[in-house]
DNA sequence: ACAACAGTAAACCACATGGTTCACCAACAG
DNA sequence: CTGTTGGTGAACCATGTGGTTTACTGTTGT
């Protein structure tokens, strides 16, 4: 179901945070500091990547790490590239078709 | 604004037109058809596309015909790749550091 | 043992979103 | 000219979403 992911990354907070997380692991708080958000506002958002299958996060001790899942963004790749195939693979076909007029 | 386009992308119906229009352009009656909604409903999803970039639709007529862009998901394709590279150079640099050890 | 700290749960709120229906306009087809 | 058809605008409605605050739990440093 990649239109959750779509989903997930359609909120520009949402989006921050996967941007950050690319450059490494973070805890809950370390999400919340560049922001002027809430605590609970910013985890809110991580259940919600949690939940797309972007984001992992495992509590140690009282903090929550939160790490980008290795396959996190695949299936957004993959059907992105499909798309652009079949509609490039469509100019194609337009192009021989004009050619045969 | 990539986060637009992944917001766009993220309703389900929206995401479906998508994958319609990469199979060529159509009408908005075209598009209404296979589903079980209203035109105007159908007609706010294009709107909202269109206001991504991703779509672009021209009246002629009576009927409006609405296409894919060709530069649509080049913003979306770039940005993950971005984010995987930047992810997997992370984990090499994981890598290096535990042989390190 | 205690105080401070990180996170969590719950209740709540304002506003955006996805959908409807109805009335209407403009373009064909006869 | 007239009826039908494709699309549009507006009003409206239910629900979801992004945020808050407050109160609480469990960990950690002293």
């Amino acid at each position: 179901m990649v239109h959750q992911q779509f989903a997930a990354l359609g909120d520009p907070t949402r989006l921050a945070i996967v941007e950050r997380l690319a450059r490494g692991p973070a805890s809950a708080g370390d999400l919340a500091a560049p922001t002027t958000m809430s605590l609970p506002a910013v985890l809110k958002h991580v259940r919600v990547l949690e939940d797309a299958g972007l984001v992992t996060t495992v509590k140690r001790g009282r903090v929550r790490e939160c790490r980008l899942r290795d396959d996190a963004l695949v299936a957004v790749a993959t059907w992105t590239a499909q798309q652009q195939a079949l509609w490039s693979t469509r100019l194609d076909a337009l192009g021989t078709l004009l050619e045969d007029m």
